[in-house]
RNA sequence: GGCGACAUAGCCAAGUGGUAAGGCGUGGGUCUGCAAAACCCUGAUUCCCCGGUUCAAAUCCGGGUGUCGCCUCCA
């Protein structure tokens, strides 16, 4: 398959380093509140494009840290008068809940920044030892973007570029404008780990290089995250990384694109951002998913309740075509009809298509489409009067194989009526054969209002819940 | 100032040289007792604008316009 690699800028053939195996890391969410919407698409796409790879035969070894100790955490902690750890372990929680809402699968290690220390440490001695990293006073550890000469080339910036909007905070002591913070010395009440240079706390950056390294070795397929992270995150882990261990960081980089509110980015700062909880109690959990999947990952997506309600319409006509299927199968015939190599085909070219799509830089958009298709030639060809046992079998599982990939179609609900609903189809059906169409009408409406919708089959009444 | 992205029907969204996928919505039809679901038809003579290259461009090149982003915590 091919990825857009923001390293080169190129679309490239992806080669892993050891033959069927791809080790892939994605950036995790700093837990000190709710994910937002634009946390959630990089979760949805790559957690998608990991199912993909799986479905493709190969191995994946699938990343994905949390930054459980941060500015930003312990503000938090302080407002609400608890620590760093009673919040993380609080949003991590909350985090579990959205993802498992939203059909993410649990990366291979969840590793925390805090877990994490001794291989942090470890990090900054080399590169202090090689020149590439400085401590300062007030036990803070700097490192020097100067002395690695590539640094930039992820962003594609010269340093002195990048150096005109940096700036020095009242209280740091780098000597560089550029430099950046390896390790922070603790303040007066601030939580903190012991190191060569005094009580202090890592800095951003420096986790996911040590992470990295420890669960996936010195060099590894593919890092990914969102585009706001490639300066200076990114191009920070880069020059990390290569410094301390010699060797090449990540063979290819993956960046997804934002979600937009009114066209303008969404983000914690400027405050216009959505939950996964706020949006998911309104309109449920896989519209998200849907809409993440529904353009390609690198576009923006620009957000709104008309998008998501159109997303959650696209997945009814999933959900429709997969019941119908069910529905089919418990009074499908044994006979097999003449076209059935043909239709098999026929359908297996929806599969095809859809390969070709993902294999594309996960052109998820084209996968969708791929799928409808196949809706629709079940729908024509498959679901009759009179369908074929193997040929609904047949199709129920490439349905299933198709939205598997793309983490859809997972709310189906097994469950039973209860007898009282049970009786009133019943006497509806009863009515029906009387031509009492009030009374029929009636029960259909009484058993809406309860969230049972029925619907009126050559083969029988079929069902669903609202 | 440096770097970059985007602009395709009412809405969402693919397509990067060969004559505009798919979804939602609208309108009409078939089916149905009526519905629902499904199916069929319907919808951009045209892809922000202006030039150019080409037998052929939404797609390539040049020049505009508009919107947004990164360079500062952020997915």
């Amino acid at each position: 398959m091919k990825i857009y690699n923001t390293l080169t800028r190129k679309k490239e053939e992806l080669k892993t380093i050891d033959e069927g195996e791809v080790k892939i890391y994605a950036c995790g969410p700093t837990v000190y509140n709710y994910i937002h919407i634009g946390n959630a698409r990089p979760l949805c796409v790559f957690d998608t494009m990991r199912r993909y790879m799986e479905y493709r035969g190969l191995k994946v070894k699938f990343v994905q840290n949390f930054t459980d100790i941060d500015d930003k955490i312990i503000k938090r902690a302080n407002e609400e008068g608890s620590d760093y750890k009673t919040v993380s372990e609080k949003y991590i929680a909350e985090f579990w809940k959205d993802t498992e809402g939203m059909n993410i699968r649990k990366a291979t290690v969840h590793p925390k920044a805090t877990e994490n220390i001794d291989e942090i440490i470890s990090i900054i001695e080399t590169l202090i030892e090689k020149g590439y990293a400085y401590p300062v006073e007030n036990g803070d550890v700097y490192f020097s973007p100067k002395k690695f000469n590539e640094y930039g080339k992820l962003s594609h910036q010269p340093l002195e570029e990048l150096e005109a909007g940096a700036r020095i905070n009242i209280g740091e002591l780098k000597r560089e404008p550029m430099d950046f913070a390896l390790w922070k010395g603790a303040k007066e009440g601030e939580p903190f780990w012991e190191s060569p240079w005094g009580r202090g706390r890592p800095g951003w950056h420096i986790e996911c290089s040590a992470m990295v390294r420890k669960y996936l070795g010195k060099t590894i397929d593919i890092h990914c995250g969102g585009q706001d992270l490639i300066f200076p995150h990114h191009e920070n882990e880069i020059a990390q990384s290569e410094c301390c261990n010699g060797v090449p960081f990540a063979n290819y980089w993956m960046h997804n694109g934002y979600i937009n509110v009114d066209n303008v980015k969404m983000s914690k700062s400027l405050g216009n951002f959505f939950t996964v909880r706020e949006v998911a109690e309104k309109f449920g959990y896989e519209p998200i998913r849907y809409l993440m999947i529904s353009s390609h990952y690198r576009s923006p997506i620009n957000y709104s309740i008309d998008v998501i309600e159109q997303c959650k319409a696209s997945l009814a006509r999933l959900y429709n075509c997969r019941e119908s299927l069910d529905f089919a199968a418990e009074n499908a015939r044994d006979t097999v009809p003449e076209d059935f190599e043909d239709i098999k085909t026929r359908l297996c070219s929806r599969r095809e298509q859809f390969i070709k799509a993902m294999d594309d830089d996960l052109n998820t958009a084209d996968a969708v489409s791929a799928v409808f298709e196949l809706v629709r030639d079940i729908n024509t060809c498959v679901i009759n009067d009179s369908p074929s046992k193997e040929l609904v079998r047949f199709a129920a599982e490439l349905f299933d194989e198709l939205t598997g990939v793309l983490g859809l179609v997972y709310n189906r609900k097994k469950d039973s009526l209860d007898k009282e609903i049970e009786e009133m189809i019943n006497a509806r059906q009863q009515a029906r054969k009387d031509k009492n169409w009030a009374e029929a009408d009636r029960i259909r409406d009484e058993l809406k209002a309860r969230g049972i919708i029925l619907e009126d089959t050559p083969r029988g009444v079929k069902w669903h819940r609202e």
